[in-house]
RNA sequence: GGAGCGGUAGCUCAGUUGGUUAGAGCGCCAGCCUGUCACGUUGGAGGUCGCGGGUUCGAGCCCCGUCCGCUCCGCCA
């Protein structure tokens, strides 16, 4: 069909007969010459059309249209270039020659698409809808393709690390205590259902149990939950275990792991040693679980200074074991009102108590702040220092709970930095860990505790004291997250692999010993045979993906992903399923569609 | 479940204080054009202003409701 693809002809190939098979990418009419541009995956390629050379080509050619896709046979040929003209095209890798047609083929017309492959697109139902032909764009094809490489190097580097590759069950069981599960009914099993995993945790685990030392799986893994730019119910991880390691040997390979992917997508060497912070650090430093460390602007405790404050507010707060902290905004006391309202926004929705955001800039030599009257001149001095409070600078405050002003002041640090547009550097990659997550975090809504990562996990053998003395928010997790610009791009840990520890981890978690061996008794009786320590941790291959291409959403890099509310508007699916259908997998739908059930109006 | 932004031609968007026949660019259709590469050029077609109701002499614009999309919070590794 094709002797070459279209991007593969230089000027070595000059004179040469050569047929190209693809799209048409362009047409440029002239009436008397007409120029093709032919793609394919690969490229570009200029095909030229004269009625000297063949008169029937030629006058095909007129009647071409963008996105035919045809096949042309001819000569290769140099494009002329001299002092007076110059037909070359530098944009173009095959910009030095052209193919003289002398045969076209049309091989499949075309007709006119609902959007031009040229121009971006903002309508993404159309984009959704027509997936097909979106994914055909240079943009998407280039991510897609991308994807493809990344996903090759992370199989090549663990191969080559001795992992095996092993699938795991798509049709498994519920996940306890995780997000909501996609549920599949059993027809052999009345009434009995599976679930769809959200990971293959307890799967890996057991490998491990089973001997097989190193396991990785490039993992579609699946949750019920509200979407987002960044989040699909289905998607995928770099699942990863391995036998007889300590956190140190994850965290190595997954930092080769990274650098891999990161040379085969975009050439670029990182460093494979990434800075750590414990989760504390990140918390009080950063406000966040996942700090985007490209731009500083860190949050800090003025505890000191106001440990004897007269102002009472700040007294009451710091005398009930609360704190006092700040971050200053620099350069940015020109902010909008708008901007101001925006950020006041954010504020009171990560749980600031008061209506505004306290706080203090510095404009033409003067201090401008409701704080200014109350503060003492000791304080107002102690402020500024710490604080580095400069010219054209502005400074928010936020005092009450440690956790609570972390989360304000992280979202307002995120939103100002935006804001700012302080990100300048598109192909800045601050990769970091975060470690020491603590194991438990107590849930105020159901007063039970909760597992920070999952239940598996590896309790700090220094805290153990703390946990069998009932100290629970203060024992930490042997578990470590990957974080790229302020996003979470993976997150593991060393898991326990003793059964009375992880029978102390359920009951702790509220789960009573006859829960305990009907949910997890299959992991129980496993440890009891002589279970390997282990580890592991998955990476979100979306997300990984996202960043490399420089999206900023994940759907940019899925090829057929979901919408919003979980849709896909190509397949729509999901869709409806017959009453038979459903009958044979003894489901019985409870839902009435408000649309169907409205009575029927008497015509007039 | 909540908040914000958006929905005007096939696509991207503009549309003033509510006022004549709702505009532009690209695309599309029909011509012209032998060196273009975002080809150029002449002419043309194309609209239920998301949908429903209301206010008004008059609504793309104001009000109420509703649907859809995106972003964020809640939720979720």
């Amino acid at each position: 069909m094709r002797s070459h693809n279209c991007n593969e002809l230089r000027e070595s190939h000059i004179g040469q007969q050569v047929t190209l098979i693809g799209w048409v990418n362009s047409a440029r009419d002239q009436g008397g010459v007409i120029f093709i541009d032919l793609r394919d995956r690969e490229g570009v390629t200029q095909c030229v059309f004269r009625s000297e050379i063949s008169a029937e080509a030629a006058a095909l050619s007129h009647t071409l249209r963008v996105e035919d896709v045809v096949q042309i046979s001819g000569k290769v040929e140099a494009r002329l270039k001299t002092d007076e003209v110059d037909t070359t095209n530098d944009k173009l890798a095959t910009g030095r020659i052209e193919i003289v047609a002398e045969k076209l083929v049309i091989v499949n017309k075309a007709e006119v698409l609902p959007f031009q492959l040229d121009k971006e697109l903002s309508n993404e139902d159309i984009r959704m809808k027509y997936r097909y032909l979106d994914l055909r764009r240079p943009r998407m094809s280039k991510n897609i393709r991308q994807r493809a490489v990344i996903t090759s190097a992370a199989r090549r580097y663990l191969d080559e690390s001795g992992f095996f590759e092993i699938e795991t069950p798509i049709l498994s069981n519920p996940t306890p205590e995780g997000a909501r599960d996609f549920l599949v009914p059993s027809r052999l099993n009345p009434g009995r259902f599976y679930a769809l995993p959200q990971a293959p945790q307890q799967y890996k685990q057991l490998m491990m149990v089973a001997g097989l030392e190193k396991y990785f799986q490039i993992a579609r893994c699946f949750r019920d939950e509200d979407l987002r730019a960044d989040r699909q119910p289905e998607f995928t991880q770099i699942d990863i275990e391995a036998s007889f390691v300590g956190q140190e040997d994850i965290i190595k390979l997954v930092e080769g792991l990274l650098a891999s992917m990161f040379k085969a997508g975009l050439d670029i060497e990182i460093p494979t040693t990434f800075p750590r912070m414990t989760y504390r650090e990140a918390e009080d430093i950063y406000g966040s679980d996942k700090p985007d460390t490209r731009y500083d602007m860190k949050i800090i405790d003025l505890g000191d200074i106001f440990a004897t404050t007269e102002f009472k507010i700040f007294r009451s707060i710091i005398d009930g074991g609360g704190v006092v902290r700040a971050i200053n905004a620099k350069g940015f006391a020109g902010i909008t009102t708008g901007q101001m309202n925006r950020l006041n926004e954010i504020a009171i929705q990560a749980g600031l108590p008061v209506k505004t955001l306290a706080f203090i800039k510095l404009e033409n030599g003067e201090y401008k702040s409701p704080l200014w009257k109350i503060f003492t001149d000791a304080e107002k001095e102690a402020v500024v220092a710490k604080l580095d409070l400069a010219e054209g600078d502005i400074v928010f405050f936020a005092a009450g709970k440690r956790e609570s002003v972390s989360t304000i002041l992280g979202r307002v640090r995120v939103e100002i930095a935006d804001m700012m547009g302080l990100v300048k550097d598109s192909t800045a990659y601050n990769f970091l860990w975060v470690v020491d997550f603590p194991l438990l975090a107590h849930d105020e809504e159901s007063g039970h505790w909760v597992a920070v990562h999952h239940p598996f996990t590896r309790p700090n053998p220094e805290d153990i004291e703390k946990l069998e003395a009932g100290d629970y928010a203060n024992v930490r997790a042997v578990a470590y997250d990957v974080v790229l610009n302020g996003y979470e791009l993976g997150g593991g840990s060393i898991r326990i692999h003793e059964k009375d520890l992880q029978a102390k981890m359920f009951t702790v978690l509220g789960v009573d010993a006859e829960e305990q061996q009907i949910k997890f008794g299959h992991l129980l009786d496993a440890f009891r045979f002589g279970a390997p320590p282990h580890g592991g941790l998955a990476l979100g291959l979306d997300r990984i993906a996202m960043l490399i291409a420089g999206e900023d959403s994940i759907r940019e890099v899925i090829a057929f992903p979901k919408n919003n509310k979980g849709a896909d508007l190509m397949a729509s699916s999901p869709c409806q399923i017959d009453f038979k259908l459903l009958r044979e997998v003894y489901v019985q739908s409870t839902y009435k569609d408000p649309k169907l059930a409205a009575p029927e109006k008497a015509a007039p």
